[in-house]
DNA sequence: GTAGTTGCAAAAAATTTGCACGGAC
DNA sequence: GTCCGTGCAAATTTTTTGCAACTAC
């Protein structure tokens, strides 16, 4: 089982069932990376208005166990998944809350294997002001504070 | 005010009260970062026992609201706090939770520039096997599952 | 058919808030 | 002296759990 199965088939091969819960529940972060656990449920249950948040809690609970989808935040209260993917480099917006996707330059897992250390997964995030966020800030820049 | 005056001065520049409950739980988040709410807390009753849980969260919040200390974790329903410093990965045992620190390698900025990105901290974490537990999985390898 | 999953509701855990008192400035 | 910050307890929010019904295998 690679880390590049589909996360159904990853499901599969651990033992779990396949139910429409989850299936959907998959296809929804695979769509919509970085959402939190209460935006998952509501538009979960667009397509199925009788899904429980417990099933978005345990479903997200069981992939996160199997290293499918991973979680992580910036301290505002809430957890935000997205399926594990290839090593890549977050840039997330400190004002707006957009997130930026940028492919992981491979040597940054050097850092860690000088200290022997066995890298399973890259997180990379740069926060701070994306080009919009930044030309708004510059435009009212001398009169915060 | 720049990013490595102290918290305390910052608090102060900030036009808030240095209060001896503030000063004890940035002197603990100083000397042990990556720990949660909680773990503070109880630290913290040791020195003060008088000292609320409220408290600690609302000198956490707004500690996160002045960039002095920074909140992360891995999904496990809390927070892990940590005064902002300069640039540096953590390298994150996924087996004992052990956090190693290592220097961050200033070209790692370049990545967000180069989309017009304007990066205020940098959040690198190399998740893995620490070498203690890469050496105890490598023992037993062959006979999980 | 059976054991793993689900929805619901209740429980538990984590975090925030209201208020009167106390202390930093 | 004033106003911000605190402790305490209650409220709110977030996440987990118990259980009978359901369904993927």
């Amino acid at each position: 089982m690679t880390p590049n199965s589909s996360a159904i088939e990853r499901l599969r091969a651990a033992g779990k069932r396949v139910t429409p819960e989850r299936e959907l529940l998959v296809r929804i972060i695979n769509r919509n990376p970085h959402l939190d656990a209460a935006e998952i449920y509501r538009i979960a249950r667009d397509q199925q208005p009788r899904i429980g948040l417990a099933t978005v809690y345990r479903t997200l609970n069981l992939l996160r166990e199997l290293g499918v989808v991973r979680a992580s935040g910036l301290g505002e209260g809430h957890w935000h998944y997205e399926v594990q993917q290839d090593d890549h480099v977050h840039l997330v917006c400190c004002d707006c809350g957009r997130v930026i996707e940028v492919p992981s330059p491979a040597p940054i897992r050097d850092l860690a294997t000088a200290k022997g250390f066995d890298v399973q997964r890259v997180r990379l995030e740069l926060i701070g002001y994306c080009k919009d966020c930044a030309k708004k800030r510059s435009a009212t820049s001398g009169q915060d504070a």
